[in-house]
DNA sequence: CTGAAAGCGCTAACAA
DNA sequence: TTGTTAGCGCTTTCAG
């Protein structure tokens, strides 16, 4: 039975052991287990090569990632913050686990690893000193507060750091995000287009940077197409559209034919009060959403929507931290995606009566 | 060729600069940031301690973990393999956010770090050999395979590890799961009580431990009973109830009243799919779920479901985890978590005319 | 109470 | 082609 290698520190095979057992030198043993430099396989005889080799598959040895790092090499490690701080709920849910997908998968194809920091951001500058020493080669910030001191405070420390859906000015690190307001735009123009004069737009009441982006592409949109938006016609959720507000929106004297809603999750919820209220959809109200997330498809009739391509995104953050890290500048500038209507059931034509003034 | 810089090769402040600049020796410097010995305070001159943690402050001092793992100490850090190789879908979006969401915060105020390992896990033995030196100091399973030869590999090499969501027998570590067939249990009793007889199953055509454990308890309950069960009640969705399967179901010479479904995926995708066929819940046709996932509050009607503690789940597992790390020895049984009835309004008495043979 | 010294496992000059 | 050697930053006896 062969000898079962046991837990680091408990005994596992070292670089020495196998050096021993395969009567080379200790740097021999090195160069061969881990083909270090590309002229290796000149530098150490074939036999020797494949004896070292042999004895390193026999002994079950792996090298201890500890001590390489010592050595400054790059330990091929992700430091991954996730900013999404709120309880989870249906969005964070989809945008984390599809982020960490992408994450995951373009880190291992790349031979990194990733791991998670959530030290406390309140003191930022002091954790980011913190995170310094933690073993990873560069992080990837998803969705910080606006003017996050993490952010600023890694890229002081000259870690290589990429920003996700967060892409406010005065960044001090590159960026990957969709162009909120190119998507606001396509769904307001969707609406417009359909003859909708009446538009209400319904937001998160966190203020978040991509969704006081939205609104503000949103009012400026209507005002190139000369309509007005009344004050009331602009709400936020919280963070629900509650059966109150869309009675209250519906039931003015002059009540939107149409609402575009800051993500998919108010609109689902949006879809569904209305249908309980006796209101059908699209005819009697359009509703637009954003980000195309499952809430989308699952939404019934299923949502009209702006499909944020978040994973291509966060494939592309990671790809563009693993670039710094490998060395090749970057600057900080923001990467913008393009939105995309989808455009499904919730949105049509108002019907002519409503449509009148 | 250069050596790029990684994060901490940054010219940070090492112990000996703050030994030095405080003029004292490594190894007091070393007492002091690090409250060693639980005698340090006696050990050390409270001037010179003082003096050393002011200057360690000024230079942003932060130990390198990789140096300290060196010396064998443990590394607080904790191994994550997630086993939904699936694309995101919604349940693997919840399943795996509440998950992550309990492993990060209980390792957070345990001092420890999470890292995802994602290595392919055929060949798993060998993968769990590749582990052992990646500085991490115990590993947390999710949902592995039956059979998985990760979870053997790494249990035989002595490293700690818990597995959650997976606990087939023989398991050759600790686990933690909900109570598949309990569940199963209250939803078939539950359903059995309201007055139903002729109830379908409809299940996930993955063939995953819980599914089978959960259907095999509906129809031990069913018979115990009295109860039959057509073959043709026994449904697998691919993986959602389509409406070809529920027009099928209904469209029997003695259609089911009711249905219990192996998730509440599956579910709100049957109760949607059932409105959009006329048929009315629970008047009609009762739907019992189970997971009690968002999709059973979103659904419309919400789902009558079985509640799983994920988050607590989670929550113990990883501490016991930790527990195992520090030393505590933890016997490779199975903590089972009750699952509870939570009654909504997809479900209700037959009616008159369809409960009638 | 404090310092000197010996490594942890590995890499990379530099020798041979 | 191979071996010797000097650390990486830290902890920890063991002497002063």
């Amino acid at each position: 039975m062969e000898v079962l290698p046991t837990v680091q520190g408990k005994g596992a095979p070292t670089l020495k052991d196998i050096a021993r057992e395969a009567g080379v030198s200790l740097a021999t043993a090195s160069v061969v287990v881990n083909g270090s430099r590309s002229d290796s396989e000149v530098r150490v005889g074939e036999t020797t090569r494949t004896r070292v080799l042999e004895v390193a598959d026999r002994l079950g040895y792996s090298p201890n990632v500890m001590a390489r790092a010592l050595k400054r090499v790059r330990l091929n490690s992700l430091g991954l913050s996730f900013h999404y701080l709120n309880p989870v709920d249906a969005i964070a849910d989809h945008y984390g686990a599809t982020v960490l997908k992408a994450v995951i998968g373009v880190a291992y194809d790349a031979g990194y690893n990733v791991t998670h920091f959530h030290k406390p951001w309140h003191d930022a500058r002091q954790s980011a000193v913190g995170f310094r020493d933690q073993g990873i080669d560069g992080f990837l910030i998803i969705s910080p507060a606006p003017h996050s001191q993490l952010v600023s405070g890694l890229a002081s420390l000259n870690i290589p750091i990429i920003v996700l859906s967060s892409s406010f000015n005065q960044l001090a690190a590159p960026s990957v995000d969709v162009d909120n307001s190119k998507g606001a735009r396509q769904a307001t123009e969707h609406l417009v287009e359909l003859g909708h004069r009446r538009i209400a737009h319904v937001m998160d009441y966190q203020t978040q940077f991509d969704t006081i982006s939205r609104r503000d592409t949103f009012l400026s949109v209507m005002a190139e197409h000369g309509l007005m938006v009344p004050e009331n016609f602009l709400q936020s959720g919280v963070p629900h559209v509650d059966k109150d507000m869309l009675r209250y929106l519906l039931g003015l004297p002059n009540p939107p034919t149409a609402i575009f809603t800051t993500n998919d999750w108010i609109a689902s919820r949006a879809v569904r009060v209305a249908r309980n209220l006796g209101v059908r959809i699209p005819e009697e109200l359009s509703i637009v959403g954003f980000d195309d997330s499952p809430d989308a498809r699952a939404a019934d009739p299923p949502l009209t929507t702006i499909r944020q391509p978040l994973l291509e995104m966060a494939e592309t953050a990671t790809r563009m931290l693993i670039r710094m890290i490998e060395g090749e500048f970057i600057a900080p500038k923001t990467v913008w995606f393009d939105p995309e209507l989808v455009v499904r059931e919730s949105s049509g034509p108002p019907s002519a009566s409503r449509a009148a003034k």
